[in-house]
RNA sequence: GGGCCAUUAGCUCAGUCGGUUAGAGCACUGUGCUGAUAACGCAGGGGUCCGCCGUUCGAUUCGGCGAUGGCCCA
């Protein structure tokens, strides 16, 4: 007889390798074909929402490995929340305004986008930024996302665009808008105010220059009449422009005398600065610059007052540790301005020309008027020393490469501090929105406390215009809700194009007249948002105009440099205009670093991009990486650690195969055994299994990923592998096949499968669902997607936890068995623990009757061929033992009986029947009973 | 320069409400099996818990300073 034939070898054509980068394209396939987010989205309409808002990712280049983190983190929420039951609708976005893209279209016109209106550029643009959303959607859609991708948000959608202008409109209403004065880098030669990312650095020389300046109000400090303080400046032509000077408040300044005159100057650059006035000069006094605030000087050459305020931004590495302070020609002289309400001068026209405001040099460029301010000074004898020329880098325009000022220009603004809007704000921050991590909360709260008012104009092309205008005859302003709504019914139809392309007429409400002077005729503004104003609106534009969304989210989901970005800008104007913040939970992950723990840039070479990984291993790596390591930090990648990720999926991918191999004539109808008449080390598994629930349970909840990866990993090393399975195949093997020996092992098999293809489906989306499509029984109602299960339910009955304490001890004795076997395996020349009988002295009080009681479920436990158990209480005088451990003292025999052919254990039994020969007993017993 | 975050074995993580020899898995080394086989099992080595100072009888854990790395700002 051939008895191969009665032995149960697992069976399957489940494949042990993935091949994933292929076979995730058939179930992309698979998932269009059976339109599965539509049936998700069915399938809960009517349970409780649960709003995941996707922050749009810029419409610029591919997706990098950073979007990627983003994204999986969002569909694994998703795909959890959903089969938890929540109706999870999922609306991915885009951010498609703005200056990269602009700059980047621009770049790509040449020198032709200067004969092209901005309606031909803003055309341009869009096609880019639709290009671009097509890649990246493509890429999301091959890592596993789950989303309403035919009808994503894209703030250049007319419907998204006219709830900008809604939104601005009520704050409009509400009051919060203003226009003011605001320094921004200036190209003279191009006309045009550059942004931040438009500025490059560049060697430049330029006149550096001492200047002192009168005490005229000593603000009842005990001062000689004839004192100076003293700054030193690179451009003199922002002199006009002084209203103030700055003195740290924490520095030391000396009160020196110098031919015949008082000078103050920081203690650090007291010697350099008094040897340039004379050789000789003595320190009469010292002052802390926050006792100096507040005292007046008279400007050198201007009849205007100078105060004294102070910055903690001054330094005493150069200069003289008091700091020239012109508003309207410098960012942190800007803000320093604001905060001690000094006016913003910028005597300064778009030509970079001095205007009325500074007649002596009305009409002379800024740069050529350095000289003559000088020679001002030197006859006001208020110039220490001589000029001296130095080289430093100075900002430059990117595309005429000349060297740019600040200026200040007029601005919208926000208004942050109207009807206690900061306040409030804070206060939502602290009580009404749940911050994860928890440190979120102090770092946005630190931002809003100290960001100045929302700066919302930009002088460019590619965006939504602020919907103001101009009176053609007085310049009045005019901007109200009413012609604001009348553009956004336009906008709906039109798009904010229409901007670009209708009338200032036509695009106001018929008979709008100037409140001034009445007249008829008005110029639009040029002005567009800022981008963060698009994104900003996204509650409303998305949340609010899709009815089958709402508002607030339950959560937005975004790297932690959002708490300036998308977070604090969306919050801003939600609470301005609903009185509430847009979200009910905001999570944060890291950044994406390499090996070493170094930020990606292309110049280190060390960037990993997502499509290489998908391309050679499949996404479903790249989603076990997104669990692999707490996302709350920064996130390392590499060539190793993708390594390892590839072998901890074999790991898991063989024990799920494992499990469906064994699975193969076991159908859930007729074969289930019901849990009373499993075998104790069954129930144990089933026990484990549901402590294994409960913690993957409460860190999807808590969105602790890492531990869910932790939790499953280990569990198929060590409770399943190395232990359950291992033990198992001699009862899956070698029963009769349908003995309730093997189907109760099958049975605790089916669960295990079951259970854990759900509890990684929203992490290896892909794998669960070729799994879920080739074993279909783990499916309730043979639903075409495991996704459209239920989350992972367990009889309760499986809970015991005195059973796994109990088993605790035997894992324990089984150990120093493993040792025993260890150390016999060179002594006594024993291989497979098959050969041996163990002999074991239980240690642990209690528990030697219970062992007795399960005697063959043990001896399969040591996978040995005879067990012999005794207490080690009664052991006398024996120490001949191969280990003696904590738990049990242990022999191993070696057994010189034949070995028999079938199930391989050496038994007195075996051969004895010429009928069936070479094998033993028990396996006759079962081939006569099974295999007739 | 400022705000926030991180730092425990080669890697990813546990953990210690301050108290004996700090844990897991992987990786590594050795080894067994050949009925999960481009699989599976067993055993072993490996840590000044980032550094310094302080509080304490006692600190990897609490506090301060600093280093390194990250994000945001200047």
């Amino acid at each position: 007889m051939d008895y191969s034939k009665t032995v149960n070898l697992p069976k399957t054509d489940f494949p042990m390798r993935a091949n994933l980068n292929t076979r995730e394209l058939e179930i992309i396939k698979y998932w269009d074909e059976i339109n599965l987010y539509q049936k998700l989205i069915d399938k809960n309409k009517n349970n409780n929402p649960y709003i995941l808002h996707d922050g749009p990712p810029y419409a610029n280049g591919n997706i990098h490995i950073g979007h990627a983190l983003n994204k999986i983190l969002k569909d694994i929420i998703v795909k959890y929340k959903c089969m938890r039951g929540f109706y999870t609708p999922f609306v991915p976005g885009w951010d498609c305004h703005g200056m990269p893209i602009e700059h980047k279209v621009i770049e790509l016109l040449g020198a032709k986008h200067k004969q092209m209106q901005k309606k031909e550029i803003r055309d341009e643009c869009k096609k880019y930024a639709l290009k671009h959303i097509e890649i990246q959607k493509k890429d999301f859609i091959r890592l596993g996302c789950i989303g309403e991708w035919e009808n994503p948000y894209l703030t250049l959608d007319p419907v998204y665009e006219s709830a900008i202008i809604e939104m601005f409109g009520e704050l409009v209403e509400k009051g919060y808008i203003y226009k003011g004065l605001k320094p921004v880098h200036w190209c003279f030669h191009c006309e045009t105010a550059l942004a931040d990312a438009e500025v490059e650095y560049d060697n430049h020389s330029s006149s550096s220059i001492y200047v002192r300046f009168k005490i005229k109000n000593k603000n009842n400090l005990d001062l000689p009449d004839n004192t100076y303080f003293i700054i030193w400046t690179t451009t003199p032509w922002t002199l006009p422009a002084n209203v103030a000077i700055a003195l740290h408040p924490e520095f030391v300044y000396n009160l020196v005398l110098a031919a015949n005159n008082y000078y103050i100057i920081v203690d650090d650059l007291t010697e350099n600065v008094a040897k340039r006035i004379s050789a000789d000069f003595k320190i009469i006094k010292q002052y802390k610059g926050s006792e100096l605030e507040k005292i007046i000087c008279s400007h050198p050459f201007i009849d205007r007052d100078s105060v004294i305020i102070n910055a903690d931004y001054v330094t005493k590495d150069t200069g003289t540790g008091a700091v020239h302070i012109a508003p309207g020609h410098g960012e942190e002289d800007f803000i320093a301005g604001k905060i001690y309400k000094l006016p913003t001068i910028s005597p300064v026209d778009n030509q970079g020309k001095f205007t009325n405001e500074f007649s002596d040099c009305k009409g002379i460029n800024v740069f050529d008027a350095n000289k003559l301010i000088i020679n001002k000074l030197k006859q006001s004898n208020d110039l220490i020393g001589d000029p001296e020329t130095i080289e430093h880098q100075y900002p430059h325009c990117w595309r005429c490469k000349n060297p740019i000022i600040f200026r200040a220009t007029h601005q919208w603004f926000l208004k942050v501090d109207h009807l206690n809007l900061r306040k409030k704000i804070l206060d939502c921050i602290d009580n009404n929105v749940n911050w994860i991590p928890n440190w979120g909360k102090d770092r946005i709260s630190a931002m809003v406390k100290l960001r100045p008012d929302w700066c919302l104009s930009r002088q460019r092309i590619w965006g939504v215009p602020i919907p103001v205008m101009y009176c053609k005859n007085c310049q009045e302003v005019l901007i109200s809700k009413k012609c604001i709504d009348y553009f956004k019914n336009l906008v709906e139809k039109y798009g904010v194009d229409s901007w670009f392309t209708m009338t200032a007429s036509e695009l106001l409400p018929p008979d709008t007249k100037c409140e001034k002077c009445g007249s008829a005729e008005f110029e639009k503004e040029t002005d567009i948002l800022d981008v963060w104003f698009d994104s900003g609106a996204s509650h409303i534009a998305v949340l609010e105009k899709r009815e089958y969304l709402s508002s607030p989210a339950d959560l937005y989901l975004e790297g932690s440099d959002q708490h300036r970005g998308w977070f604090q800008l969306s919050l801003i104007p939600s609470y301005a205009t609903r009185g509430r913040a847009p979200f009910k939970s905001v999570l944060t992950h890291g950044f994406v670093v390499d090996e070493s723990g170094k930020k990606m840039s292309k110049s280190e070479g060390n960037v990993v991009s997502p499509q290489d990984i998908i391309n050679k291993y499949g996404s479903d790596i790249l989603r076990l990486w997104t669990s692999y390591e707490d996302y709350r930090n920064d996130v390392s990648i590499g060539g190793d650690i993708i390594n390892r990720i590839v072998e901890s999926y074999k790991k898991i991918r063989n024990t799920m195969r494992f499990l469906i191999s064994n699975l193969y004539d076991f159908n859930r109808q007729n074969d289930y055994v019901e849990y009373d008449k499993l075998l104790e080390m069954d129930k144990w598994t089933l026990a484990k299994l549901y402590e294994l629930n409960e913690k993957i349970t409460s860190a999807y909840n808590e969105f602790k990923f890492h531990t869910i990866y932790h939790s499953i990993y280990n569990f198929c090393i060590k409770e399943l592998s190395s232990f359950y399975l291992d033990i198992l195949k001699e009862r899956l093997y070698l029963s009769g096949s349908s003995s309730i020996e093997r189907r109760a092992a099958q049975t605790v098999l089916f669960e295990l499968l079951k259970a854990i293809t759900k509890m990684i489906a929203p992490i290896l989306s892909f794998t669960a669902e070729e799994i879920g499509k080739f074993y279909p029984q783990i499916k309730n109602n043979n639903e075409s997607s495991i996704f459209e299960n239920e989350w992972v339910e367990l009889n309760p009955k499986f809970q015991n936890i005195d059973l796994i304490k109990k088993w605790q001890m035997i894992l324990d004795i089984r150990s120093d068995v493993l040792k025993a076997l260890e150390i016999t395996r060179k002594t006594k020349n024993i291989n497979h623990s098959l050969e041996s009988r163990i002999i074991i002295w239980c240690k642990i009080e209690n528990l030697y009757s219970e062992l007795l009681k399960i005697k063959d479920e043990l001896r399969s436990v040591f996978i040995c061929s005879d067990l012999i158990i005794n207490n080690y209480e009664e052991n006398e005088n024996n120490d001949n033992f191969d280990y003696n451990g904590d738990f049990a003292a242990v022999v191993v025999q070696k057994l010189e009986t034949k070995k028999c052919s079938r199930c391989w254990k050496y038994k007195e039994n075996t051969d004895t029947d010429s009928n069936y020969p070479n094998i033993c007993k028990e396996c006759i017993d079962i081939i006569k009973q099974y295999y007739k």
